[in-house]
RNA sequence: GCCCCGAUAGCUCAGCUGGAUAGAGCAGCCCCCUCCUAAGGGGCAGGUCAAAGGUUCGAAUCCUUUUCGGGGCGCCA
C-alpha cells in the first residue's frame, strides 16, 4: 500500500470515528504547496458541510482520532479545514531503506493476478508504419510494462490489419509481378511505394480494378494461389513492423500477433450467437444490432452492422469476436484498447453489444483508451507536403542523426561506437518521451523540432540526470549497490528529493487506473528536477563528513534506481554517460 | 440535425475524486563553468483559464447557454 493510500485509509477511519458517515473519503493528496507539508486531506470540509458542523472542528476531532504517529511528524488544521501532514524523517527514511527491494520493486505476477489484455499498435499491414502509429505503439507498450510491473498478468494483443478489401488490390498487383521474383522482392522492399503503385494501377486500369475485386473474393474463399501471395505479403510486412519494434524497443513479438484474419472462422458464429440472444435485426438486407441506449439522427435507432447485405462481415463483427476470444479464452478481467479516439462511438456500441450478448461479463472491464490525432502544422491530420506520411523509420533516423551530432559536440573524446550507442538511446528516447509526455487524449501537432528536442522536459534530461548519478559512483570508485546507510534529510533539497522518490508508486497507481503514462513522465521529471537541485546545493563527493557523503551517495543511488526503473517502464533506455 | 472531444502564458502543454497564491518546457531578457558532466543551475518577464450565467464556504475543474476548432453518425477499417 502506498503512503497516500495508507494515510487515506487511516484518516477516513478517523473521520468516521469523528462522526462522519462510513465511507467518507479523507481525500488525501500531495500538498499543493511546500508550506503546507507533504500531504493534505481535504475531506473534512465536505463531510462537515453535510453534517452541518464547523469544518475546522470536525477536522480537529478527526485528527485527534487518527493514529498517524509512525508516519507523520507534524499535523495541523489550516484554512477552512484542511488537514496538513508532514511526514516524519523516520517514515521517509524507512521508505528509502526499502526503496529498491520493496517500494519500487516489481510486484510478483501469480495465477491470482488480474489478467489484463492490452490491445495496441495494431497497424494495418497493407502499408508501412508511419508516425501516426507512434501513439498506440508507444503508449500501449508503456502501459503494458507498467501493468506488468504492478503485478498484472499482461496479455499483449497486436490486432494487425491483414484482411480486407485493399489486400485484393495489393495481391493483384503482386500477381502481375510474380513472374519476376527479383522485381517483386525489390518492390516489396518498400511497402509504401508498393501500395502507391498498386493504387495508381487500380485507379488507371478498370480491368485491373476488377481483378483486384475478384482477388478479394478468391482470397476469402481460400484460393491457394491467392493465399500464398497473401502469406508472402503479410510476412514481408510483419518483418517490417518487427524491425521497427526492435528499433523502438517495443516488446511486441510474433506471439502477440492475433490478426484480424485469425477471427475469420468465428464470425459466422458471432452472428449466430447474436441471433440466439435475440439481438439480431435485419435492416435493408444487413444484419444489425439495435440497442435502446443508442439513438442516431432524428431519434432513430443506431445500428451496429455485423453482416453486410452481400453476406460479408465487418470490423464490428471482428471486434466482437475478439472480445469473445479475450474474455473466454484469455480469461481477461480487463481489456484496454489503445485506439484512435475517432473510433470511440464504435467501441461504445461494440462493448454494449458484447455485454448484451454475453461475450463479456458485467465484471469484465472493457476500456477504450482513446488517443488524439497527430496533426500537421496546419492543424489538419498529419501529412507531408506531398500528401504522404512521415515513415517511422525516417523519424528515427533523424532522431539518431541529431543526437549523434549533439553527443559528438558535447563529448568529442568518446569513442565512435560509444557515441553511436548514446545517440541511439538518446534519440529514440527523445521521440518516445515526446509522445508519452503528452496527455493521451489530446491531439498533437507533429513537429520535427518538438519531437526531437533534447532540452527541458525530455527523455535526454532524465537520462542526463541518471548519468550524473552514475558519474558520482564512477568517481567514487564504488558500484551503485543499495547500502543500508542512514539517509540524512537535513537539507531541504535532500528532503524534497526523498519525498518525490517515495511518492513514485502513488503515481504508478494512478497511471494503472487511468491509462495515462504522461503522469509517470511528469513525476520522473519532478524527480530529476529535485535531483538537479540537490546536486547543485548538496556536495556529495566533497562532503566533509564521511557519513554525510555516504548518505548523499545513498540518496543518489535511490534516484538512479528510480530514474532507471521509471524510464524502463516507459520503454526508454539509459546510458552511463552522455 | 444529433453525439463525442477540445479551447489554460508569445509557442507546446501539465493541472489527479472541486481546494489554499493556476504550474512546466520552449522562445525572450539577466546571471552562474579555477567548483561532483553547462544536454545543467539561478533570476526576471509573461495568464480576465474562449464568453456569459449558475451550484458551492471554495470552480480552470461540476451544470446550463453561446462562440470557435477537431472528430463521428447503415453495409470501409
Amino acid at each position: 500500500m502506498t503512503l497516500r493510500a495508507e494515510l487515506e485509509r487511516r484518516l477516513s477511519a478517523a473521520l468516521e470515528r469523528a462522526g462522519a458517515p462510513p465511507g467518507t473519503p479523507a481525500i488525501v493528496q500531495p500538498a499543493t504547496r511546500a508550506g503546507f507539508g507533504d500531504y493534505q486531506a481535504n475531506g473534512a470540509m465536505g463531510a462537515a458541510k453535510k453534517l452541518g458542523r464547523p469544518p475546522r472542528e470536525l477536522a480537529e476531532t478527526a485528527l485527534a482520532e487518527a493514529d498517524l504517529d509512525d508516519l507523520v511528524a507534524h499535523a495541523e488544521i489550516a484554512g477552512p479545514g484542511f488537514i496538513n501532514l508532514t511526514l516524519s524523517d523516520a517514515c521517509l527514511g524507512g521508505q528509502l531503506a526499502a526503496f529498491s527491494a520493496e517500494v519500487i520493486a516489481p510486484r510478483p505476477v501469480t495465477d491470482a493476478s488480474p489478467r489484463v489484455v492490452v490491445d495496441y499498435s495494431s497497424p494495418n499491414l497493407a502499408k508501412e508504419m508511419h508516425v501516426g502509429h507512434l501513439r498506440s505503439t508507444i503508449i500501449g507498450d508503456a502501459m503494458a510494462r507498467i501493468l506488468e510491473h504492478t503485478g498484472h498478468a499482461v496479455l499483449r494483443q497486436n490486432h494487425v490489419g491483414d484482411w480486407g478489401t485493399q489486400f485484393g488490390m495489393l495481391l493483384a498487383f503482386m500477381a502481375e509481378m510474380s513472374s519476376n521474383e527479383d522485381t517483386l522482392a525489390h518492390e516489396l522492399n518498400d511497402l509504401e511505394t508498393f501500395y502507391r503503385h498498386a493504387k495508381e494501377r487500380f485507379d488507371a486500369d478498370p480491368a485491373f480494378a476488377q481483378r483486384a475485386r475478384d482477388t478479394v473474393v478468391r482470397l476469402q474463399r481460400g484460393d491457394p494461389v491467392c493465399l500464398k501471395l497473401w502469406e508472402q505479403f503479410i510476412e514481408v510486412s510483419m518483418q517490417h513492423c518487427e524491425a521497427v519494434y526492435a528499433r523502438l524497443g517495443v516488446g511486441l513479438e510474433r506471439r502477440h500477433v492475433y490478426a484480424e484474419s485469425a477471427y475469420n472462422d468465428d464470425l459466422a458464429q458471432v452472428v449466430a450467437d447474436l441471433d440466439t440472444a435475440g439481438l439480431l435485426t435485419e435492416s435493408d438486407g444487413a444484419q444489425c444490432v439495435f440497442l435502446d441506449e443508442f439513438k442516431g439522427k432524428d431519434d432513430k435507432p443506431l445500428p451496429l452492422i455485423v453482416q453486410k447485405r452481400d453476406g460479408g462481415y465487418l470490423y464490428a463483427t471482428t471486434d466482437l469476436a475478439a472480445i469473445r476470444h479475450r474474455c473466454r479464452n484469455l480469461r481477461a478481467d480487463r481489456v484496454l484498447y489503445f485506439v484512435d479516439n475517432r473510433q470511440s462511438l464504435h467501441f461504445r456500441l461494440v462493448f454494449a453489444v458484447a455485454r448484451a450478448a454475453g461475450f463479456a461479463s458485467e465484471q469484465t472491464r472493457l476500456e477504450h483508451m482513446p488517443f488524439g490525432t497527430m496533426l500537421g502544422e496546419n492543424g489538419r491530420p498529419f501529412a507531408t507536403r506531398s500528401g504522404g506520411v512521415v515513415r517511422l523509420t525516417e523519424l528515427l533516423d533523424e532522431a539518431e542523426h541529431r543526437a549523434y551530432a549533439l553527443v559528438t559536440e558535447k563529448n568529442p573524446d568518446l569513442a565512435e561506437t560509444k557515441r553511436r550507442e548514446i545517440a541511439r538511446v538518446v534519440g529514440i528516447g527523445a521521440v518516445k518521451y515526446a509522445d508519452l509526455s503528452k496527455h493521451r487524449t489530446s491531439d498533437y501537432v507533429f513537429s520535427w523540432d518538438g519531437m526531437l528536442s533534447f532540452d527541458g522536459n525530455t527523455a535526454p534530461y532524465l537520462q542526463y540526470a541518471y548519468t550524473r548519478v552514475q558519474s558520482l559512483f564512477r568517481r567514487a570508485g564504488i558500484a551503485p549497490g543499495t547500502t543500508d546507510t542512514t539517509i540524512s534529510l537535513a537539507e531541504p533539497a535532500e528532503r524534497t528529493l526523498a519525498l518525490r522518490l517515495v511518492q513514485l508508486p502513488e503515481t504508478l497507481e494512478i497511471v494503472v487506473r487511468d491509462g495515462l503514462p504522461h503522469l509517470l513522465c511528469s513525476h520522473l521529471f519532478d524527480i530529476a528536477v529535485a535531483f538537479m537541485a540537490f546536486y547543485e546545493q548538496c556536495p556529495v563527493l566533497t562532503a566533509e563528513d564521511p557519513a554525510l557523503r555516504d548518505s548523499r551517495m545513498a540518496l543518489a543511488q535511490r534516484t538512479g534506481t528510480a530514474l532507471e526503473t521509471g524510464l524502463d517502464l516507459l520503454g526508454i533506455a539509459t546510458v552511463d554517460r552522455m
